[in-house]
DNA sequence: AAGACGAGCAACCGCAGCATA
DNA sequence: GTATGCTGCGGTTGCTCGTCT
């Protein structure tokens, strides 16, 4: 089986996109989208392979692009989710709108990888905070409640306080990087009965994310506190047909070492 | 001032998965 | 069931630019 010419032996051009190719590649989708990538340079009159211009729209010109630096909230996510996901970068660009997975996969070279290795000395994988300045015990991590049957629609509605040594807590099944774990039904109704000051002593935050089917729920408002991270509440995953929550109902998970 | 070096990032390569014939 | 084509993904490369010596 010989491989089919690569974009040089084809006369196509390689290397760095000028302007007026940009130009060209951004008109010609917006007037015709890009049903087919391999037809499109062709029928745009551009000298390029469709990888070349489909890697160009999706990871630069696409007008959903956000360009800039990357917030801290941005990269404690994407450290989050790695350590959830691992290199799925388009699962985790998925759920950083306006970042590619291309940005996100150099952001965790350049930067992440340092910053990890800076934290936790040599073990980049354990599962221990990430930033020192965040580097406090579990059991004084702030607990928030959400039920993802009823999502509160303002920070008003949301459970916080001060966990304690004494928590009896509810446990599920930590979440591989593939699986979705199926929640058991009576798990919300648990959730959805209990009061605040209840839930509070029945949940906690124990820095993992965790994955619903579900249907998605409204936005939710950015609380700097939960997680320790700083993170939206949850997300929407674009892919699947479930969104995550920052805490994790933790039926199974093994006893929480001490720090 | 200029060369060496390293970091950051855009782009490429090759493979896997999926759809279709 | 198999071959083929297309797309998407993750790993890698190599160019550019800033900093250091």
């Amino acid at each position: 089986m010989v491989r089919a010419p690569c974009c040089e032996k084809m006369g196509l051009k390689k290397g760095p996109w000028t302007p007026e190719e940009d130009q060209i590649l951004i008109n010609y989708i917006q007037l015709h989208g890009h049903g087919n990538w391999r037809a499109l340079p062709k029928q745009a009159g551009l000298l390029r392979c469709g990888k070349s211009c489909r890697l160009r729209w999706t990871n630069y010109l696409r007008p959903d692009i956000k360009r800039g630096n990357f917030t801290r909230e941005e990269e404690d996510t994407i450290i989050n989710l790695h350590e959830m996901l691992g290199n799925r970068w388009s699962a985790i660009a998925a759920r950083l709108p306006g970042r590619t997975d291309n940005e996100i996969k150099n952001v965790w070279h350049t930067h992440l990888k340092k910053r990890l290795k800076h934290s936790h000395g040599s073990n980049a994988n354990n599962r221990q905070p990430i930033d020192p300045s965040k580097d406090i015990k579990r059991e004084q991590q702030p607990v928030t409640i959400y039920s993802p049957v009823s999502p509160p629609q303002s920070s008003s509605d949301v459970s916080t306080s001060e966990n304690n040594s004494n928590t009896n807590t509810f446990t599920t099944k930590t979440e591989t990087n593939e699986d979705v774990s199926e929640i058991d039904e009576n798990f919300w109704s648990e959730v959805l009965s209990a009061d605040n000051s209840s839930m509070a002593a029945d949940f906690r935050v124990v820095g993992s994310d965790q994955y619903f089917p579900s249907s998605p729920p409204p936005p939710l408002p950015a609380l700097e506190t939960v997680n320790g991270y700083g993170s939206n509440l949850y997300d929407t995953d674009a892919n699947m047909d479930f969104w995550y929550i920052p805490f994790t109902r933790a039926a199974d998970l093994p006893e929480l070492p001490e720090f």
